[in-house]
DNA sequence: TTTTTAATTAGCAATGTTGCTAATAGTTTC
DNA sequence: GAAACTATTAGCAACATTGCTAATTAAAAA
């Protein structure tokens, strides 16, 4: 019988390292962001070019403009890609930092 | 119009730091695997406590065991944890230096 | 103002993930 | 060998993801 009384708090209890529930969501966001093999290249795309339009990026990975334009909303969503609107067109820029420090802390749990 | 005529070779022309097909195939199996919640409490509790009996591991989260097999199968099918039969038991341990090189690289690229 | 360009949102089908219970496999103990 | 124990696999329902095309929004150009 699996044990039904589980809780965030028995878990923390638990567990060597507890986690505080925001690094929870956060870490969903981002690993889940990080698990589409387009989605990191667009990532790594946009941070060595510095910032990208929406049409560059479109134009040279293999699915459509709109399957695309998803996979930014969804690296938007993380915030591990930021926007911002010029025009009609719309400019994307990595958050490094982010994308760091999250790797950064999961990594030196496991130090 | 999507250019449809995209291949890897293209994308790693384009891209500034281009990537090898293991690279993409391990990084898919580790970062899907570290996407879900449980997992990578699993993870996390397995490392901090140097080996653990799947039955140890199933009764203290708020799944079925067979849910947690499961989600220990995708552990180890990424390599993020190993495991050793010892009669009727299965010990796992968490493979914290693969887990260290993927964040690592990955962090490295935003570096 | 009409047309073109840039990009997203809507809607749908196919597929993948996640949870459960029931059934099964392999080990130890009696 | 039979019973008990540890754990996984099978099978199913619910839901999420991913891809597409068509429709829509918004801005620029004509």
């Amino acid at each position: 019988m699996a044990n039904r009384a589980w809780s965030f708090h028995t878990c923390r209890n638990w567990m060597a390292k507890p986690q505080g529930i925001e690094d929870v969501e956060l870490a969903d966001a981002v690993f889940s962001a990080l698990a589409h093999p387009v989605r990191r290249q667009i990532l790594l795309s946009v941070h060595y070019r510095g910032t990208c339009k929406a049409g560059e990026i479109a134009r040279r990975f293999d699915c459509s403009w709109p399957t695309t334009s998803r996979h930014l909303a969804t690296l938007v969503k993380s915030d591990l890609l930021d926007v911002s609107r010029q025009g009609r067109e719309r400019v994307y820029s990595a958050n490094a930092e982010l994308l760091q420090a999250v790797l950064g802390r999961w990594a030196g749990y496991f130090g």
